[in-house]
RNA sequence: GGGCGGUUAGCUCAGUUGGUUAGAGCGCCUCGCUUACACCGAGGAGGUCACAAGUUCGAGUCUUGUAUCGCCCA
């Protein structure tokens, strides 16, 4: 850690922009001065919180953790800047699988195992291994410019967490919310542990639909079934046909055999059968398929169990027992082939559940695990998004929240991991008492035994995610933090957890805190490659932020996620974008070397005096005018979450206006002005400058930071300088100023079809009417930026006689402008370059008079609307005369 | 099967209460190393806003339908 700058404010600023040479180091000097606390507002200030979605402990930074970094950031430091109390909590999730996973893999290039070494040995290392690379991510954290208060950071296995856990745990199992049950559940062979129907993803593949016979006891009648898993067919507890179908009707009551096991089953009926689907009779096996499981329950079926946890089949499968479930399918097939008892097979495409971390087939598997009861939480949360407590962004999402909501099953909360939250219950081995409690229990309260086993599950990890924005405030202790900086503002994150994470931290807090963990839900979409594909190792199209910001600079990837993207929409990632971003930068950098370069001695002077409106000239008020109008338009587009909009709107303002026109004219003012000028020019610059820079710290915090250390300022940092208000507008000033542009691009123009040599200056000859004062006050500017010829510039208000060698330009208001370009001129071109002026405007004029001859539009648009349109026509008209006019005198 | 989103310049995307000549970056063309910046400057070309119908004085923007790509849920 350092306290002091990476550079020193005082000398002159390198000549390229180089974000390595001080990203890294200024984060230290933020965070070395405390920057980054709630505390550096005053006392009393308003909070503004966000909780961060914690990534995985001992994950990798992705572009998913540039996206929330960039937008939470953005936010915290517009917020703390607005001299609020900015309060960013860091930290990380203990990713029960996934780091499970990871500690294994390194245990098995050991050569052991976590079986081998035992639970505690095992939770051993993976604290261990947590503790060496648990940093890693949050060190990456910082690298984007992450200004969380570090100080605030948790890990949700740490203390606090762990007790918040328990309490929530058991709090909920004392109100009869939580349960234990046997039932049917989503089961991962290969990870041994049961998983939540969120952890389950359906692909559709190829696969077969297999055609058999159920032979009918007693007869030598079958009932024809399908089936795309005849394994199950082991398991089979009856089959079921739909009571209108007159096909099977007079089978209902009979009594099928299984297939090769002959074990006796009933042929049922319900409503539920598809008629259309296969042969319209559905085998049940209740034991293994979701949707069997409820006919099971509802006819009194029987569950038999034909497969092991891993997925080899059990004892109740018979000659099958042991074998694989896909050695068993197509052992059973063959048998059953050579039984007679096949029909066919057909190719049919199906749906595969399939895990969502490794992609291995779920197995719907039934078997004792917890539960949370959703229905009423359910509903505390659809009222939480209904009543208006909890806004979403974007909107769209709320349909989404409801559905899931509405029609929410209970979450299996028991996983068969290690690495966790143990759940906290006791088993007596004495008299069979479940205890659950706060505190480790020593003896059965029941029969005092001290023989306690405690449950070997741990929970899912989103149970203590859930909790998390305010188990990392100190809850459930009433902690200060707790009471100042809880419910949190914005929960910020990426759509694709919204039930994983966001309707469960709002389900959670609405039962233990009484409110709403956050008021706003922002939801960002995924960042995908340049072509919209998804990026993906095997692809090998995966770009890595890091690398990123090695090359372009953090401010360039920032940028172009905060201005490339829309709430809830993926977006694609382009590097070609990046380095246009790192190009403004580059851009900010050297602007502010020119205005730094100018300021000389009279640094002190032009911070410390304040400016006088009165004293300035018309680009002044212009730039000013300007400059206020965008600190109002950014303020209001961040305010509503329009952050996109309100970047590429500071963006244009700084380049095309700011950099483009502001800077040039001042470089004019600063080398013939007099002192007056030149000092007012100075204080100008500084201010918009300055202003801007704050604007866009939110943004691109590094360069800002870096170029305002150079400026005269007050505060210690931008980080902590005060959100510009906006001040004065000068209408008339932008006026003008949009004319003398006009003028000066016209003239270009001119030039350059006529291919003038860019440096020749040449003279002018400008009939302007009642604009004529204006522009012979700003004559220089027209002069130097247009490169016309100051001693050979004529403003005039009228001209009777017109040069006949000379290029005609018309611009709004009617104003001729003439430039002699002896020796150049080229009549028959210039007719030709009129004509089509000429052709344009009279398009203009055509079109605007029908819109204005419509009586409709007239009665009907408001009336500055209409006004704008006569303006425009009269105009356009004007405009046309005088081209004619010039026409008619080649 | 239900729901949602995208379809705008060669490419990647903005376009927020409907306002009449649709914007940006990159790429392309023509110039220019003018002491902030060639990570630059000046000028320019390029779009019947997927399609069809409707509402409206006026539609990229609202309604309905179609096509197509994608996502979510069953």
């Amino acid at each position: 850690m350092t306290a002091k700058l990476p550079f020193n404010p005082e000398k002159e600023m390198a000549k390229a922009y180089n974000p390595k040479a001080f990203e890294t180091p200024l984060y230290e000097w933020w965070e070395a001065h405390g920057y980054f606390k709630p505390e550096v507002a005053p006392a009393g200030a308003k909070p503004f919180v966000i909780a961060i979605p914690p990534p995985n402990v001992t994950g990798e930074l992705h572009l998913g953790h540039a996206m929330f970094v960039a937008l939470e950031d953005l936010m915290i430091r517009y917020h703390r800047m607005k001299g609020e109390a900015a309060l960013w909590v860091p930290g990380t999730d203990h990713a029960g699988i996934a780091t499970q996973l990871q500690v294994e893999k390194m245990l098995r290039r050991e050569g052991t195992s976590r079986e081998a070494v035992g639970r505690d040995e095992f939770l051993r290392r993976t604290w261990e291994w947590k503790a060496k690379y648990g940093g890693h991510i949050v060190r990456q954290l910082r690298r984007l410019g992450a200004s969380c208060d570090w100080e605030r950071e948790r890990f949700t296995m740490d203390d606090g967490l762990s007790r918040a856990v328990r309490e929530a745990f058991v709090t909920m199992y004392e109100k009869g919310l939580i349960y234990r049950g046997e039932y049917l559940i989503n089961w991962s062979p290969g990870l041994q542990t049961a998983v939540s129907d969120l952890e389950v993803e359906y692909t559709e593949e190829d696969g077969k639909l297999y055609y058999f016979k159920y032979p009918i006891a007693g007869t030598d009648d079958y009932l024809p079934v399908a089936t795309t898993r005849p394994e199950t067919i082991l398991g089979d507890a009856a089959v079921c046909v739909h009571p209108d179908d007159e096909r099977y009707r007079h089978l209902i009551g009979k009594t099928c055999l299984v297939p090769i096991l002959n074990r006796t089953i009933p042929v049922i009926h319900d409503t539920y059968v598809d008629v259309e689907f296969g042969t319209g009779a559905l085998k049940i096996t209740p034991a293994h398929d979701p949707n069997d499981f409820e006919i099971g329950k509802r006819h009194g079926l029987q569950i038999i169990n034909v497969m092991n946890k891993d997925a080899t089949m059990s004892e109740h499968a018979g000659p099958y027992a042991g074998l694989d479930r896909f050695a068993c399918r197509q052992k059973l097939w063959a048998d059953m082939e050579a039984a007679g008892l096949t029909i066919r097979v057909e190719d049919y495409r199906h749906q595969v559940p399939r895990s969502q971390r490794g992609g291995e087939i779920i197995e719907p598997l039934v078997s004792t695990q917890w539960f949370v009861k959703m229905r009423g939480l359910a509903d505390a949360g659809l009222d939480a998004v209904r009543g208006g407590e909890i806004r979403i962004i974007p909107e769209r999402f709320v349909k989404v929240y409801y559905h899931w909501l509405e029609n929410i099953r209970d979450w299996c909360i028991s996983r068969q991991l290690w690495w966790g939250h143990r759940i906290p219950v006791w088993y007596c081995q004495g008299c069979g008492e479940t205890i659950v409690a706060r505190e480790d229990p020593v003896a059965c309260p029941k029969c005092g035994d001290a023989k306690l086993e405690q449950d070997p599950d741990v929970l899912d990890t989103w149970f203590s995610s859930g909790l998390w924005p305010f188990s990392t405030l100190g809850w459930p202790d009433d902690t200060p933090d707790l009471r100042r900086f809880y419910p949190t503002h914005v929960m910020e994150t990426g759509y694709d957890i919204l039930f994983f994470w966001v309707a469960r931290m709002i389900m959670q807090g609405l039962q233990f805190t009484q409110t709403p963990p956050f008021h706003t839900i922002y939801l960002h979409g995924l960042v995908r490659d340049e072509h919209g594909r998804k990026m993906s190792k095997t692809y090998g199209n995966v770009v890595d932020p890091l690398e990123v910001m090695d090359e372009y600079g953090t401010d360039a990837l920032r940028f172009t996620l905060l201005t490339g993207s829309s709430p809830g929409n993926d977006m694609n990632l382009s590097l070609d974008k990046v380095a246009a971003n790192r190009n403004f930068s580059n851009k900010i950098w050297n602007a502010t070397r020119f205005v730094v370069s100018n300021l000389n001695s009279s640094k002190q002077d032009v911070g410390a005096t304040t400016m006088n409106l009165a004293s300035m000239d018309l680009p002044d008020h212009w730039i000013i005018s300007r400059h206020n109008r965008v600190i109002q338009e950014a303020t209001r587009l961040i305010e509503d979450f329009n952050f996109g909009e309100a970047g590429r709107q500071l963006y244009d303002f700084f380049w095309n206006e700011f950099a483009d026109w502001y800077i040039e004219i001042a470089k004019i003012r600063l080398k013939n002005g007099d002192a007056r000028t030149q000092n007012t020019t100075r204080q100008v610059l500084v201010h918009v400058l300055d202003h801007t820079l704050r604007l866009l710290h939110p943004y691109i915090p590094f360069v800002t930071e870096a170029a305002w250390q150079h400026l005269p300022h007050a505060a210690n940092s931008l980080s902590i300088a005060p959100w510009p208000e906006p001040g004065r507008i000068f209408e008339q000033a932008e006026t003008d100023m949009k004319l003398i542009i006009n003028i000066i691009r016209s003239v270009r123009n001119v030039r350059s079809e006529y291919n003038v040599e860019p440096g020749r200056k040449i003279p002018a000859l400008i009939v302007a009417g009642g604009q004529t004062a204006m522009l012979t006050k700003q004559s220089h500017l027209l002069a130097n930026l247009a490169r016309l010829d100051d001693s050979r510039l004529q403003l005039t208000e009228t001209l009777p006689e017109k040069p006949s060698d000379a290029a005609t330009i018309v611009v709004e208001g009617g104003i001729e402008i003439y430039l002699p370009l002896a020796g150049l001129m080229d009549l028959a071109a210039e007719r030709e370059r009129l004509q089509k002026e000429l052709a344009h405007l009279e398009q203009g004029v055509a079109r605007t008079e029908k819109t204005l001859a419509n009586t409709n539009f007239v009665g009907k648009a408001p009336e500055t609307v209409v006004a704008k349109e006569r303006a425009k026509l009269a105009d356009m008209q004007a405009q046309i005369a005088k081209l004619r006019e010039r026409l008619a005198s080649l």
